[in-house]
DNA sequence: GTGAAAGCGCTAACAG
DNA sequence: CTGTTAGCGCTTTCAC
């Protein structure tokens, strides 16, 4: 390998400045054996049968008695070959198991068909059927996915982001907080990508996400429909225009209900792991609210959240919903399946993928084009935790 | 766009025989914009300054005044480059802005940096957390992760194998069950991939994966150490190789245990979704045992299932673990959220993705070497559903 | 230490 | 309808 010395540079120009994440090493070994030897060789007397293997287009010409374009003709499905022909070489590359070279084709079009997917946490079971959403429409385009888990950290996100640049990837679909993709999108909005979930109306970048703000505010006036007024907040980080415009809804409308919502009533995490919504519940619970009374409900911006809040309640030994009422978010399978069944806010998560992908694809058709910025409906689903 | 008469051929051929995942519509149109004239051009009166964008190695080196490459040099960090020389390319680069282009890069290496990962269902908990081990080990590699949810149908991860032959990927991690895996094997054992979890050590194919066998066995004496005399398999497909091996050390213990395990004990379900277990948990119980009366344990092949079971136990009102005791698979973090926690078995989930990973890197790097298949420890983790 | 030039395998003018 | 050929942008001999 080269001095890390004389490779610290260079590094950086390829896209992964202060980031150990691209290429670390300078260029591992590359693959032995799939290299040939450059040099003027006049062409190497052909063999009659070739490797079978490793065998390019013009191989399979010769095999056919074609010519290359005719091949490729073919391999593309352009109408102007004659049957015969196509025959001729279909049987060429039957024979071969002649596979076309990809790496080939997508430098000589000038695109890569994969999309990049940057998630925050792919752990998260919000985020996986989001992605299965993006890769399903991807697919079903002749895209793939290049999926990558951020962790949210903007480092990693901008260098992921990179490979847009340098052309690995022909679009982005960005689920990390809004904050960080604000950093980006100064610096490149003529990129080809689109924010799913976390979103900058304002950063003419296409986004596709829903109402945060009806929803919360949805979510508390079930509460209070129930008779709480005790509500409290657990949120997540605010880097996040979800928990922003969360905490928003639920400020107003416990105001519009004649409702002063209390600072200790609000919680930020920076995890949205069970286990974090199981200590925030005990903290919640067990601080002494002064002259209050402890609260009757809690809302939690994610059903992970409120799943780990069902357990540490379970834990100080209250009840729910009788003791505590639980509103969580996002409408995750294991939402239905927790003791008690959870209410929740409903997002449409796999749209949420598909409209993600369909804005990306339709900016890749049509670079110019007006960028719109999609709100899908949610949907307050009431269990047995309300 | 082309007819779709004229394509099916060809797009088979491209390796999607029968499979309308790849390329479906034979060529999307291109970007354009990208492409230049390849005509006759004897070189166009170059500009002062480049269009800054799309920028080639060519162009940063008439900026710098160097040749290519020396840029390329420079680039990939080799030694040969004088200290002044090199200053002056990482000047011109920093300059233009210029990114490399992977595409041209992958073609000349002939390697695309991608590793192949291929899930049954990338929504199950168990197997996001392999899939973060694979992408760690894969990124410090400098290796992108291309994620392919193959919904463990053999059409699409065939076709999805297909992109090692079209060099889209370097190699492939498996992660599919064993039957698949070898309608594959035999056609290509000697493509880069390995197996994870699920493997047929006879294949000849490097693999990762833990003693399933033994791990059943252990959650069943674990049982039978309680007093259970009854204890049902709630068991996955059988298509698995784990659940081949699981069901035969659930049946070895409890024979050893001098209990002959009774048919009507096992059941078989196409799916690890929760809702599977609850209505799993339902039919055995409910079912009218015979001379029998129903069973006293219940051992579920996956933490999901488990969880599903919970659920489905619940609300028949059956109490976990006074009326049936509960254990589970995996080791997932809902195990420990739910109520009552699960006695489970662990698996070292990103370790087995990391593993994976390497003996994925070390058979590209050295495509000769032998293949070891290695085993990593699970473990017991008992909590209170048993 | 640096440059010239030959391709990697494919697609797409353009010419027949 | 088919063939010839010029690149896509890069890496890497080989020569200086």
């Amino acid at each position: 390998m080269s001095k890390p010395t004389s490779k610290a540079k260079p590094a950086a120009v390829a896209g992964s400045r202060a980031e150990p994440l691209a290429r670390p090493d300078a260029r591992p070994e590359p693959r032995a054996g799939l290299r040939r030897q450059p040099r003027p060789q006049p062409r190497p007397p052909e063999p009659a049968r070739p490797a079978a293997e490793d065998l390019s287009i013009a191989g399979v010409a010769r095999q056919a008695g074609v010519s290359v374009a005719t091949v490729s003709r073919v391999l593309n499905a352009h109408e102007n070959v004659r049957p015969a022909t196509r025959d001729k070489v279909l049987a060429a590359i039957d024979a071969s198991g002649y596979r076309v070279n990809e790496l080939a084709r997508n430098l000589r079009t000038a695109e890569s068909r994969l999309l990049l997917t940057m998630v925050p946490d792919f752990g998260n079971p919000f985020y996986a059927e989001i992605v299965r959403g993006i890769d399903s429409v991807a697919r079903q385009h002749g895209y793939f996915m290049l999926l990558c888990d951020t962790g949210a950290d903007a480092g990693r996100e901008r260098s992921y982001f990179d490979l847009l640049r340098r052309r690995r990837a022909d679009g982005a679909i960005c689920l990390d907080p809004a904050t960080i993709q604000q950093a980006l999108g100064e610096a490149s909005s003529a990129l080809p990508w689109v924010a799913c979930c976390e979103f900058d109306p304002s950063m003419g970048v296409p986004y596709v996400g829903i109402d945060n703000y009806r929803a919360a505010g949805d979510a508390v006036r079930h509460l209070l429909a129930r008779g709480h007024r005790r509500i409290t907040l657990i949120n997540s980080d605010i880097d996040y225009l979800y928990a922003r415009q969360r905490q928003q809804g639920y400020l107003d409308a416990l105001t519009e209900a004649g409702i002063t919502p209390l600072d200790g009533w609000r919680m930020n995490l920076n995890s949205l792991d069970y286990e974090a919504g199981t200590s925030a519940a005990a903290v919640l619970m067990q601080t002494t609210h002064a002259q209050n009374a402890a609260p009757t409900a809690i809302f939690a911006v994610s059903d992970t959240l409120a799943t780990g809040v069902l357990h540490g309640l379970r834990s100080i030994g209250k009840r729910v919903p009788d003791d505590v009422a639980v509103v969580g978010f996002d409408d995750i399978s294991i939402a239905s399946q927790v003791d008690p069944p959870l209410t929740t806010i409903a997002q449409p998560m796999r749209e949420l993928g598909e409209t993600a992908a369909r804005l990306l694809l339709q900016r890749l058709a049509n670079p110019l084009a007006n960028v719109p910025g999609v709100l899908l409906p949610h949907r307050l689903v009431i269990r047995e935790s309300t």
